[in-house]
DNA sequence: CGACTTTGACCCGCGC
DNA sequence: GCGCGGGTCAAAGTCG
């Protein structure tokens, strides 16, 4: 079950600015009798949430690990956060901004890979409106359209809230994230034999996402994506005894108990997550995609240092979630180059 | 009984 | 314009 095999099969990749691999989680066996519930312990407790709790930034988050990868919190790291702190970012703090980071190991290189993001940030018809009146809109939106009283104003384009995909191995769909979630809907997804599902963080307000989807190329694969930001602390409340605390900020804060105690986990997982190009538009100036994918994106990710196996490289190049990620053009662009 | 899942229907955007 | 696929809704069912 331990599988350790922390891979250098490719250190072009894991060389990036975004390190990135798949989270193997198939450690929960034996801990989780049911399908979406691990018992009193958490997806985040099983990762072991890292030391380096705060991650001053995103892209902070996905600097290429020093090998290796475990234990989590290593002296390079601590003296990456004193640089940080002290106002000397890390290079990987250049790192392009990407509301929807996803790995991309097979075209590591490609400059024309961009999110939605970035694609959204282009498409916004009313910049006076503050970032956190969207939610409100749409969700007004969404009652209007229920009520067939569309709204005659001019059409606007769905605005995507900040994305970021990644990839898990693991027997559960649904993996614990600290968060609740509530399934909202469940799509056959073409070309692939397993469903997707629609998840909804089930706190009032809050209308962050995310999807969940199996590999249909490695089954034991899960794609995971979170879309939007959570508006309030981490966790709301809590499935497990996740003994996490919080600061105002929202990030989580592991007790030291907490750490103590499952050092002996961290070493049993394979923590890997893929993300996306390093050239990646990505800039520090917007700070909602920055924020909001500190906010919403599991701690256990934003805080861990990844490495990346070169195998299922190519597993979200194909379909899938990827089709929201890649943009279409590149699609094409793979499409004729087979 | 509340929280959550399931599932068919519906809406919308996009490509042809 | 049409069809397809993704995303969402909401009623019904399930579970603790």
């Amino acid at each position: 079950m331990a599988n350790l095999s922390f891979s250098d099969e490719n250190p072009a990749v894991a060389a990036t600015s975004f390190g990135g691999g798949i989270f193997d989680v198939s450690a929960c066996e034996g801990i989780s009798g049911g399908d979406s519930k691990w018992g009193s312990l958490g997806f985040m407790d099983l990762l072991g949430i890292s030391q380096d709790f705060i991650a001053p930034s995103l892209f902070d988050s996905f600097q290429p690990p020093p090998p290796p990868p475990l234990p989590l919190s290593t002296s390079s790291e601590l003296h990456r956060q004193q640089q940080l702190q002290q106002g000397h970012p890390s290079p990987a703090s250049t790192v392009p901004e990407s509301s929807e980071v996803l790995t991309n190991p097979t075209t590591p290189n490609s400059s024309s890979f961009s999110s939605s993001s970035n694609e959204a940030a282009n498409d916004i018809h009313e910049p006076t409106k503050v970032e956190d009146n969207e939610e409100q809109e749409e969700d007004q939106d969404k009652t209007k359209k229920q009520l067939n009283l569309k709204p005659k104003k001019k059409k606007q384009k769905k605005q995507r809230e900040p994305r970021f995909a990644f990839m898990t191995k693991s027997e559960v769909d649904h993996l614990d994230d600290g968060y609740r979630w509530r399934k909202y809907g469940q799509k056959a997804v073409k070309n692939s034999p397993f469903p997707r599902s629609y998840y909804r963080c089930t706190s009032a307000g809050c209308g962050v996402k995310k999807r969940v989807e199996r590999s249909s190329d490695d089954a034991t694969i899960v794609v995971t994506t979170y879309e939007g930001q959570h508006t309030h602390t981490y966790p709301i409340t809590p499935r497990g005894t996740m003994g996490i605390g919080l600061d105002p900020s929202g990030f989580s804060v592991p007790q030291p108990q907490y750490f103590h105690q499952h050092q002996h986990q961290q070493q049993q997982w394979q923590p890997y997550i893929y993300n996306s190009s390093p050239s990646l538009n990505i800039s520090t100036t917007r700070s909602t995609a920055t924020t909001g994918l500190n906010a919403s994106f599991p701690s256990f990710l934003r805080e861990r240092r990844f490495n990346t196996p070169s195998s299922s490289a190519s597993l979200l190049t194909d379909r899938g979630l990827l089709q929201d990620i890649v943009p279409t053009q590149m699609r094409k662009e793979a499409k004729e180059e087979q």
